[in-house]
DNA sequence: AAAAGATCCAACCGCTTCTCA
DNA sequence: CTGAGAAGCGGTTGGATCTTT
């Protein structure tokens, strides 16, 4: 049984008809209503006291999926797809379960975004994205870069503080741009202070951390997956130039010789291993522990939960 | 500027699981 | 315990929009 959609069919029981297709604002507003009246569950017999020509499985999706006040519009933030691509190695596709670790994200959002995304990559990299190797290949290059987009972005309060000063003249403005990033309170706060305790390399001079420099230069050796990085990098939103390969310093220069060379070259200088081989296997192990933490971190009530269940 | 192809995502479908009389 | 209806879930579709040629 199906129909067109912005069809409507007739419910021969009730002798009504019953309208699909997308919602119109007059629908959304008498669904609200309703669900501030009679509350949410019940669906069907919301659906007939509300006066809608839906069924209440189409009021059901239609309040989980759009209007409920807490849903997150926008693109998946780093931290969002971090979270979904190692849920999703551990359960598959089970994606009401992992939306409920992703505030304000339905299973709708995240089952579409593996589906146009990630089976993506995979269908180009000729894996099967169920596969072990491509589980790999989303834990080596992917979930790095992923990092280092988290380490390397606005932290969150700040866009927040300049939109509360919306009003306000851009002196001000500008001001609250240059706030030191250190008080900022988000998950990867502990990481972040790992990193600018290790290291003598500023975090704001460079513009990058070298939790992030490791990313890049330490990429792991899977000389099987030859294009992958530069797909990786381009679904992680970063914007790599062309390949510059050369020395890779720790320094505040780093920031162009990161962004001139992409991960390609990064693993073959890996492979090629020099004097300072100890030095990089070293740094490569900080970058999985750097991760390693995260995910234990955000992941620690899953485990939990994974051990009741 | 137009056509073709790619991408995104809301909405639907069918099946499974839950709830309750 | 059982069966019917409701709710939930995952897979799929199709139309709108964006990008490329």
């Amino acid at each position: 049984m199906s129909h067109k959609r912005g069809s409507t069919i007739s419910n021969k029981d009730e002798d009504m008809e019953i309208r699909g297709g997308p919602w119109t604002l007059e629908e959304d507003t008498l669904l609200i209503h309703s669900i501030a009246f009679h509350g949410q569950g019940r669906w069907n017999l919301l659906a007939r006291c509300s006066g809608l020509k839906r069924t209440g499985k189409s009021c059901r999706l239609r309040w989980l999926n759009y209007l409920k006040p807490d849903i997150k519009r926008g693109n998946l933030s780093p931290e969002e797809q971090l979270l979904i691509l190692e849920l999703h190695s551990k359960w598959g596709n089970r994606w009401s379960r992992i939306a409920q670790h992703l505030p304000g994200r339905t299973d709708n959002e995240i089952k579409n975004y593996w589906r146009t995304r990630v089976q993506k990559q995979a269908r180009q990299l000729k894996i099967d994205a169920n596969s072990a190797m491509f589980r790999d290949a989303v834990r080596c290059y992917w979930m790095p870069r992923l990092l280092e987009k988290m380490m390397t972005s606005q932290p969150p309060y700040q866009s927040m503080q300049i939109d509360l000063h919306a009003s306000a003249d851009a002196a001000v403005i500008n001001q609250q741009l240059q706030l030191p990033p250190q008080v900022v309170h988000w998950p990867l706060q502990e990481v972040l202070q790992l990193e600018n305790n290790r290291s003598s390399t500023s975090y704001e001079l460079s513009g990058l951390t070298t939790a992030a420099v490791h990313t890049v230069h330490q990429v792991p050796n899977l000389t099987e997956f030859s294009s992958t990085a530069n797909q990786f990098d381009e679904l992680s939103g970063l914007e790599l130039n062309p390949v510059e390969s050369g020395p890779l310093t720790n320094t505040s220069a780093d920031k162009s010789s990161f962004s001139n060379t992409t991960a390609t070259a990064a693993a073959n200088n890996c492979m090629s291993m020099t004097d300072d081989d100890n030095v990089r296997k070293v740094e490569k192990d900080e970058l999985y522990a750097i991760l390693e933490s995260y995910l234990d971190g955000v992941l620690s009530s899953v485990e939990d939960e994974m051990v009741f269940s």
